[in-house]
DNA sequence: ATGCCCCACCCAGTGGGA
């Protein structure tokens, strides 16, 4: 099996990008972030013809995540239990079952500022996230991936110390990925195809992707089951070349039997 | 060259992204 996450900014400016790119890499399953439409405006034809069944969760002009699969759509679930809003409820999260495994699309609050109520929001968040999964984690094969807006490590981000005083490094953000972890997920760290880090974002601003001045903040967790299957995850960089790109590339995970 | 911000709102400039 195959499968992904993308941060496609936006599925329907997306949308040529995205269906070039699923008919040459062809995964079973593609976790979207950012589609920024509501449910019923997501392009679930264009991608029908590919052979993708969609489960969305969109809200309009901004969040919004999604699950395509070729491989069956089961048990879909919008949001999870005990999920925060600001104040309303906010598309961050969908799972479903696909093929065997539960696949969560998540796309976790910017944070903006450390001083903003955002940040706070943000790590209210994650927090929420990480008790919903205990149960996930206990009731089978499991897979939690999206845009997370943390870097991990240091070694996540092009320079550490332009980040000082930044969200997506403080001490408290890295602290509630660890506690996601902790509930006994494994960061599948893809490859990257140039340099030495896996960066899957790169502004779109002052050259930033051909200077490879990037971060590492879409990650993928998976539970035993599916690391131990794991033959390659990479991420493609070519994705974020050209004309129309997103601001992020996807990451793209192998699985064997 | 991979090549120097883009998205949705809806037509203009604004808020958000990380």
């Amino acid at each position: 099996m195959r499968f992904a996450t993308w941060n496609v900014n936006s599925v329907k400016a997306r949308l040529p990008r995205l269906l070039e790119w699923l008919d040459t890499t062809k995964p079973d399953v593609l976790c979207l972030q950012e589609t920024k439409v509501a449910a019923d405006g997501f392009p679930s034809d264009e991608v029908g013809e590919l052979g993708y069944g969609v489960a969305a969760y969109g809200q309009g002009r901004w969040n919004g995540v999604a699950i395509l699969s070729r491989v069956g759509l089961d048990d879909v679930r919008r949001g999870f239990p005990g999920e925060p809003g600001y104040p309303d409820p906010e598309a961050r999260a969908i799972g479903a079952v696909c093929d065997g495994i539960r696949f969560i699309s998540v796309y976790v609050p910017n944070g903006r500022t450390p001083d903003d109520p955002h940040y706070e929001y943000k790590l209210r968040w994650l927090a929420a996230l990480r008790d919903a999964l205990v149960p996930e984690v206990a009731a089978g094969p499991v897979v939690v991936t999206g845009d997370y807006n943390v870097a991990p490590t240091d070694d996540d981000v092009w320079d550490p110390a332009v980040f000082i005083g930044s969200t997506h490094v403080t001490p408290p953000e890295r602290a509630a990925l660890a506690a996601i972890r902790d509930v006994g997920l494994t960061d599948v760290v893809a490859r990257p195809l140039k340099g030495d880090h896996p960066f899957t974002y790169w502004d779109y601003r002052a050259g930033m992707f051909h200077q490879n001045k990037g971060m590492r903040i879409d990650l993928v967790y998976a539970s035993p089951a599916v690391a131990g299957r794991v033959t390659d995850a990479v991420v493609d960089r070519e994705a974020r070349k050209g004309k129309g790109p997103s601001d992020h590339a996807p990451i793209v995970v192998d699985l064997g039997d």
